[in-house]
Order: structure tokens, then sequence, then C-alpha cells
DNA sequence: TTGAAAGCGTTACCAG
DNA sequence: CTGGTAACGCTTTCAA
């Protein structure tokens, strides 16, 4: 049996729709009477609102559009995590669409989405260089677009980021006052601005601290763990090693992990390890790792945040806020006494 | 500017909506230039076509909603990325909503779907026990729904899931193949049906090679990281110890990696660990864990695959279908030779 | 306190 | 080939 709908009940009631319609939702000008007789007729015959058809009058879908690279990785399950929780809170759902990283693919996710008439669209850009064009048409559609994790430059959209360059910086600054002052630099690659803010960082420190930046210890290449493993390999073939290394993600420090293992390392005896990564990550056995962990569940509240301001009018939508991180430390450097990491 | 509508196009180029809206899905009976128009126009005027206006009248929604406990729990936010994969080929979108392992939520989830007029239901039920209730609503309304990875027993409905006691035999024929009889269980708790099914793949296993089954190396408990670790320190504190243990789950192992690293034991020449796990899990560095891999992106194509049967009216769609694992090998076990794990 | 009618954006069925 | 009209399920305004 499908569902039934208002008429259904208005008709065995032998009243008209609009009544039905307003005692289900308890307008004032219906006797409680008749709000009892038609509350539980529906319970009865099972009634479900039809909630396209009521979206279809008030002109909102209570739906926001979340379009993100790959939702197998965890950084963006976890965000969608914090959407949700920040969505749900406020009566929104979520329309979820996932763009493998295609620009093509995002393309048809958005106008999909924008078919839908969601009221907002939250997205993380693919890595593909991106068709503009669909996001002008995002732009005249009126419909609010909030980036996060990644931008799409130019559009004057808000945009929720984590602060890469200064957690970067944060980290080294920690490194340092450890007791290193060789430091390498697993970087991937200068052309994502992932890597060229986690670069930024790793030197910024090493200004601050006067220290010398020596190009033979920063090696760029991807984010794999592939490049992880020859990167490492490429810095150890020098005649001076570093005390320690930052591996720009989780990838490449898994990668630098297999290097130093099969080179019969010790970690974190013969050199420490510190990378980029969130939670999880800071939880793989045997030694633990040192991250920056940078907290995409927070990034997700954050620009689920943004968005209902932004679709309540309020002021602040084209702001770009840069998420902190913290400090978590593991096994895998070796920390004199119990400094503060973020004294 | 908000998007226009067919009728604002029918107005500009004085026609009837009616023929703009023939036009713009090529109705045959519209001549080419007409549609050329109607189609330019259109376009200037970034017309999108209203999603949910269409369903009302065709009734289909082409939408299917998707309850999870948690997507940030890497199990599931693979298994969603194996459910978008086959709906949008099928065109489909996907209704993301999640339980947080309460069913009050689940309920209110389900409800809200039904609402959204969803074209089907993927459910992964909560831990909590289940309001049967909505269950009777969904059945009544005709809405097709599959479970996976956890079902409601008695509901009727098609399950994918996994096949965790012949995933787990599969897993310690393989161990005792490797030449080791003696193997204990960090079991998790027989309250909750992976528990109890890969308890009994781990008994089949033994029972099938004529070993005894010692009661003081099945440690039952919970499924988190601190049950592995109490759990492995009270295998250990026996007279005999086992040569391999089994955890039944990824934060179990990771307990036991702790309690054995606490105790200053190798691995794998002290102990062996081997756990049931997914695809991630077997990555963790240093050693690396030889797992019994399910793949939760197979689960949920299956699972939609199922779903898509149904809505299309075939039969099968109250089967149970149990996908099939494999072992993945990795250093913390001493694997002899290169025995075949699927011989 | 209730009902009639118009409208939300689209499609389908018939007439012309 | 094109247009009028009703319908999809619901809300809202205005009359009764």
């Amino acid at each position: 049996m499908p569902i039934i709908n208002q008429s259904e009940i208005a008709r065995k009631l032998k009243v008209s729709r609009a009544t039905v319609s307003k005692a289900l939702k308890g307008d004032s000008d219906i006797s409680d009477e008749m709000k009892q007789r038609v509350r539980d007729l529906a319970d009865k015959l099972n009634y479900i609102p039809h909630y396209h058809a009521r979206g279809l009058h008030s002109r909102k879908s209570m739906t926001i559009g979340v379009v993100v690279p790959d939702i197998s990785n965890s950084f963006f399950s976890y965000a969608v995590d914090g959407i949700m929780d920040v969505a749900v809170r406020s009566g929104y759902h979520i329309i979820l669409a996932v763009s493998r990283e295609k620009s093509e693919i995002e393309k048809k996710n958005i106008l999909n989405l924008l078919s839908m008439r969601v009221d907002g669209l939250l997205i993380a850009v693919s890595k593909e260089s991106p068709d503009i064009q669909i996001y002008q048409k995002v732009k005249i559609s009126d419909v609010p677009l909030i980036f996060f994790d990644r931008v799409l430059e130019g559009q004057g959209s808000g945009f929720v980021g984590i602060d890469d360059r200064g957690a970067a910086k944060k980290l080294i600054d920690f490194v340092i006052r450890c007791g290193y002052r060789n430091i390498g630099h697993l970087a991937g690659s200068s052309l994502v601005r992932i890597g060229r803010d986690r670069l930024s960082g790793y030197l910024d420190s090493l200004r601050d601290h006067g220290l010398p930046v020596r190009r033979e210890w920063i090696v760029e290449g991807g984010f794999e763990r592939k490049d992880g493993i020859s990167g490492f390999e490429k810095i150890w073939m020098g005649r001076d090693k570093p005390e320690v290394v930052f591996a720009a993600n989780d990838q490449i420090a898994l990668g630098a992990y297999d290097a130093i293992r099969e080179k019969g390392l010790k970690i974190p005896d013969d050199i420490g390890v510190v990378a980029f990564g969130h939670h999880d990550f800071a939880k793989i056995p045997s030694p633990c790792m040192t991250i920056i962990n940078v907290d995409p569940y927070d990034l997700g509240l954050q620009a689920m945040e943004m968005m209902l301001q932004c679709i309540r009018g309020e002021k602040g939508c084209e702001k770009k806020v840069l998420i902190d991180s913290e400090i978590e430390i593991g096994e895998s450097l070796k920390v004199p006494g119990k400094p503060e990491p973020h004294a």
C-alpha cells in the first residue's frame, strides 16, 4: 500500500483538504476535537507528509548539497560527519555527492544538486582543474556556496580550511623546542596549495629560529606512499643525515616508515618522524606517530555553521576561516622532559 | 536571481508551458526550430529543471535513503562509497543519514527519508535495540528496504552482509596451515552477532583440524582497544602461551599490540597477531597486520544492486547475501615458505 | 471553525 | 506541431 495523502484523509472524514492540512500542523483555528480526529486517522492510515510537495510551496528544501572528492578518504568522512551534526541540529538534510576528483563529475553533481533545489552547497573541489562555468551558474542562481578544505579562488564565496602554513610552523617549532636542529622535509608537490603552504610553514619556522635551510633535505614529489619511500631514500643518501623528517601527509609518512624499516633504522632513536595527519592516524601502533593533528570534523562543523549564517542572510558568509591544529605527541619522536606542545 | 521556471520561458517566447516542457525534453512532436529556440533561451536564462516538481508528478524521487550508524567509521564510509557508485551509475541520488548508533535517531531518520519519498531505504541498523514500530511503518508504506551489514531479524527484507563465520574459519585455517597449533582468540562480546560468528568460525576451524579448544585462550570482553589490552594480558598471564592471537576486530588488535609492546614482546617472533579488518588497516606500519580482509565497498555495491533489483520488481529482493573475504598477509605473522592463502 | 480556490513547477492527456 | 487543462500533494489566503 503506497503512502496515503491528505486528500484521502479528508475524504474519509468528509472534510476539506485544507482542514486536514491545518489540523495536522496544529493551526490554532481548528477545533481540538477536529484535530484529534484528523490525527487519529492519519496515524491509523500511516500518513506521512510529503516533504517535497511542501517544499514546492515554501520554496525551501531544507536540504544542503555536499560534494566531496572521495568519501572513503577519512578526512572527508570526518568532515561530512561534522557537517551532518550541525545540519541535523538545524533541521537540514544532507544530499551527498562524490566527484572522484573529476571536475566533470563535480559539475554534474552540482547541476543535480541545483536541480534538487538545495538550499545551499558545500563543496570541496576536485583536484582536476575545475569547470569555472558551473560555478558561474551557481552564483547567478543565488544558491549559497561555501567551499571547505579546497577552494576555487576568485569565486568570492566563503571558505573554511585548514591553516596548513601555521600548523606546519607550529609543528616544526615544537620539534626545534625539543632540541633538534637538523630537520628534513618530505614535501609532496609544490604544485598544490597544501604542498606549498606546509613547506612555507617549515621554512617560516627555520627562519624564525635562525636555522639554515638545507635544500638537500627538502624533497619534492607526490603525496603517495611511494613518494615517501623514494623521498626518504634520497635524503638518506646524502652525507649529512637529518635527525627528524617532517612528512607533508600521512601517506608520505607511511612510505618513510617503510624506507626506515627497510634500512634497519630504529624510530625514534636513529630518526624521528613527524607528519601532518588527523586523529586516526596518530593511533597507528608501534610506534605511534607524532602529528600535527588537523581536525576535519571541526572543519565540517564550521563550514556548515557558516552555511547557516549564509542562509539566514547574516553577514560573514564570504569570510575565509582557517582552522588551527593541535600537536599530538607519539613515540615517533623523542621528546625530552614533558614540554608543553602549546607553550 | 533565483532560478527561473518553464512558465517564465514560455512567457518570453509567447508559447504555452506545455510546449516548453516538451521542447526541453526533446519530445518528438515539437518542431526542431521550436526546440532550438526554447533551449537557447533556457540556456541563456540559466534554467535548471525542478527535480522535485517533476517527482511530484512521476511519483518517483530517484533518490535512495541510506542510514548508517556512523559515517566516520571507515567501514561505513567505504560501504557508502560502493552504494554511491552503483547509485550514480543508475541515475539515483543518495540522501545520507547517520544514526549515531541510537535507535531513536534512526527512527527519526527513517521517518524523514520516507517523508522525502525516497524510492528505497538502505539501512545498517544501530546497535541499540531497535524500534520495531518504524520498520512496520516502512513495510506497510511499500518502500523497498534492504539491510546491509547489520540486520533486524524477522523483517523479511533483503540483507547483504559479511560472512563472518566463514571468514574467521578461513583465517584460522590459514594460520594452522602455517604450522601453528596454539591460537588464542580475543573474541569481543558474544552478545553481538559478529562476536558470536567470528568465534564460531574460529571453533569450526579448530574442530576441523582436530585441535583442542582451550577455554583459557578465548577471552571475551568488548570490541574496544582497551579490551584488546586487557584481553591479551589475561591470556598472557596463563602458564601456557599461544603462538598466535586472533583479534575479532581492528580495535582489539591495536589493543593487543599495545599490550605486546608493553611487555617487550616481539611481533611476529614471540607472538603472531591476526585480525578481522579491512583494507586500510592492513597498511599500518611496522609491522603490517595479517588480516582477513572484509570489503565494505563490495558490500555497499551489492546492497545497492539488490536495491535496484528490488525497485525493478525483480525477484531475489528478500535474499540474504553473505560476502566472502580475502586474507591479506602482513608481517604480524611468520608465514613459512609462500603458501597460497586461497589454496 | 471550516472550506474554496489559487498556486508551487512540472508533466500528461486531449483537442485543435 | 502546438496549446489548454488537469493533476501531483500540500499550503495559504480569503470568504463563509
